[in-house]
DNA sequence: CGTCTATTTGAATGTACTCAAAAGCGGTGG
DNA sequence: CCACCGCTTTTGAGTACATTCAAATAGACG
């Protein structure tokens, strides 16, 4: 079940076959296996990429070298460093697959060419920046307001599939709590 | 010291005398008393507001019914409730004054009217909203990462001037504790 | 001065973390 | 096919941190 990307961009903006094979024209294939690096601290970051098949995590170290989880994306979602990669600073994330993955990759600069040649993808990417921002929120109010126990459910609620195909310590992780937190959390519920 | 808006938007894009007073001729003033209500729920938002005196804050009721703020503002800060701004759905914040306070009005009609007539302005406001993205990740990971004593001096040392103006209480349901913990933890810091 | 609100303090409770060890699981090589 | 190794998850006991509830104190404002 890999996931298309016309089908994708469509679900907001309407595209011709035309549009369609021009947008197409500006994509490459990535190929990662498990574990391999897509962007590393320090570098700059001129592409964003969409998940045709696989998963991902984004994470960065802190002071003490801690790992933290930013993001995960699996089938049909978008990632990348999106800080470094709108700042155009470099990184301070690794990107790293968590199982074998194919991606397309979308350069910076095509994209804001094509953006020139077809206003309408100005309009998709200015949607998706605006959802990003728009749970980036609702995040931090979950994270504020409630319990180890009550941001695994949302987390389960919100991102099933995840749930299903990303181990324990990784998920406690993105919930910022510890794999034994999460694992006595799991034996309750049950 | 009441904040310029056209000082604040000169320090990152550059403006003619006319460039200026065209921007002006969009603002409207407002001005708030104390615990007044800048938007409440339901409303649709049309407006973002530029601080130019005095202190408001942006919170929301969970389904329990305890508040939770998202944001403070002060002089030249930006507050609105931007999630219903961007997406024109009605609001779920109330924005209310906690100093009397001298606001300056945009409209998002009037706005993207200037976008089309001095495109610089666009570039303005896209770079506040890049600021406001990676705002609010810091914030996010400074909630999953750090303990109670560690987000308020992250909290101290960010925002010196809210910290000296707002109350305990307003300070400690920002940071997602309780007024007592953040009462012990100063104590502690003395 | 009195009232209302905010802050501080104390004691008991609860939630999550640390550290340590055991059990489970998957892959590899003999 | 089985034994072993490394990694993940589970479990237990003790500890630290934050919350709750209640009460006292301090401050702001009419």
């Amino acid at each position: 079940m890999p996931a298309d990307i016309i089908d994708h961009i469509s679900r907001e903006i309407d595209l011709s076959e035309l549009e369609k094979s021009e947008f197409r024209s500006i994509l490459s294939e990535v190929s990662l296996h498990k574990k391999e690096l897509l962007i590393k601290p320090g570098q700059t970051v001129q592409n964003e990429y969409f998940v045709v098949e696989g998963c991902l995590r984004a994470y960065y170290l802190d002071e003490q070298g801690n790992k933290h989880i930013i993001q995960f994306a699996i089938e049909d979602w978008w990632i990348s460093d999106f800080e470094a990669f709108f700042t155009n600073q470099p990184s301070k994330l690794y990107v790293e697959a968590i199982e074998d993955s194919k991606l397309l990759s979308l350069n910076r600069t095509l994209l804001e060419e094509l953006y020139n040649r077809i206003p309408k993808f100005e309009r998709f990417f200015r949607l998706k920046t605006t959802g990003a921002f728009v749970s980036l929120r609702k995040r931090i109010l979950s994270s504020l307001e409630k319990s180890n126990k009550e941001r695994y459910l949302d987390f389960c609620e919100t991102y099933p599939e995840i749930e299903k195909r990303v181990q324990n310590y990784h998920i406690a992780n993105y919930l910022g709590m510890k794999p034994e937190s999460l694992s006595r959390i799991r034996k309750d519920l049950a």
